[in-house]
DNA sequence: CTTGGGTCCTGTGCGC
DNA sequence: TGCGCACAGGACCCAA
């Protein structure tokens, strides 16, 4: 489910309910997720402050005031929920509804949070691929999970030379290049297709076969696909929300995800919206405008 | 080393 | 209505 962009949306929406404030309440509810949970998880947490809340990837980390940063990935179904204690309040841009009594208890509310901003928050994830753990701060870049992450796609260091070098000799599609988080991290497979559709390019081009020119147009549309996609809070597909249970808008702007059979959105080309399998995942893709 | 396929898990939507 | 299959925003692990 959430990529980059939506990871950065619920990131954004947490920040008022998790930056500078305390836990005052964990509980793992109901078995393990892809990762056990860690030692002593809940109790490690409670009493902590949170520095600051970044993201790296599709990792959401939270920075404690002890040396541990809370480290949580959302998987292909994760939510992030937050409440406000009390009643439904505004904290930032998003205004979160009153907590009821059943947040939380739902068949696959994994976590419950309670900070003292006051919010409760609650990650909820039916499919179980998503993960919490406590990892050293100070050590966090050669974790496994993140020592091999490329650039951020929206930092100054991703730009047209350094996609162009990290896509040197690969043999495999470029769309699939692209889902290869030690290229782009935080890429995934609604916004590849996406962006090589902005650059013209096709998904089954080989990845050291993209001309310079092209990669250069291909840089300028991840960054702007996903400007925009955060800009509209992310995509809801299936279960994606916001952090204030709402849905994201950024579906409604698609080109060609989910699109099969449609006709392409580019004027004149008069090209169908196709739809292959890649490496065990679906691609979307314009047979005309994409070479 | 790289690459592709299978796997984890639950839910939903479709064709028959 | 019901059943079975395909498929879903991710990312490990392992074989070739």
């Amino acid at each position: 489910m959430p990529e980059l962009p939506e990871v950065e949306t619920v990131r954004m929406g947490l920040v008022p309910a998790l930056e500078g404030h305390r836990f005052v309440h964990v509980e793992t509810r109901r078995g393990d997720l892809r990762v056990p949970f860690p030692q002593d998880f809940a109790k490690r947490l409670i009493g902590r402050h949170v520095r600051r809340l970044l993201r790296r990837a599709k990792y959401l980390l939270a920075e404690l005031d002890h040396g541990e940063t809370l480290v949580i990935h959302l998987g292909m179904s994760g939510r992030m929920t937050v409440y406000a204690e009390g009643k439904e309040r505004k904290l930032g841009q998003y205004v979160y509804k009153e907590s009821p009594p059943e947040a939380g208890h739902g068949k696959h509310d994994h976590v419950v949070m309670e900070t003292d901003a006051p919010a409760r928050i609650v990650f909820t994830d039916h499919r179980r691929f998503g993960l919490m753990t406590l990892i050293d701060t100070n050590t966090i870049d050669n974790d496994k999970l993140f020592r091999g992450l490329g650039v951020e796609p929206l930092s100054d260091a991703f730009d047209a030379p350094y996609l162009f070098d990290a896509l040197k000799g690969k043999k495999t599609p470029i769309k699939g290049a692209l889902l290869d988080q030690r290229v782009i991290a935080g890429m995934g497979n609604i916004y590849a297709c996406e962006a090589l559709f902005r650059a013209g390019i096709s998904p089954k081009r080989l990845a050291s076969k993209v001309q310079k020119a092209s990669i250069e147009l291909l840089v300028h549309a991840i960054r702007r696909v996903l400007t925009q996609a955060i800009k509209a809070g992310g995509s809801s597909l299936r279960d994606y929300r916001k952090s204030d249970g709402d849905l994201g808008n950024f579906q409604h702007h698609f080109a060609v995800y989910d699109r099969e059979g449609e006709p392409c959105p580019r004027k004149d080309c008069g090209g169908t919206v196709k739809r292959i399998v890649q490496a065990g995942r679906s691609t979307f893709y314009c047979p005309i405008c994409q070479r």
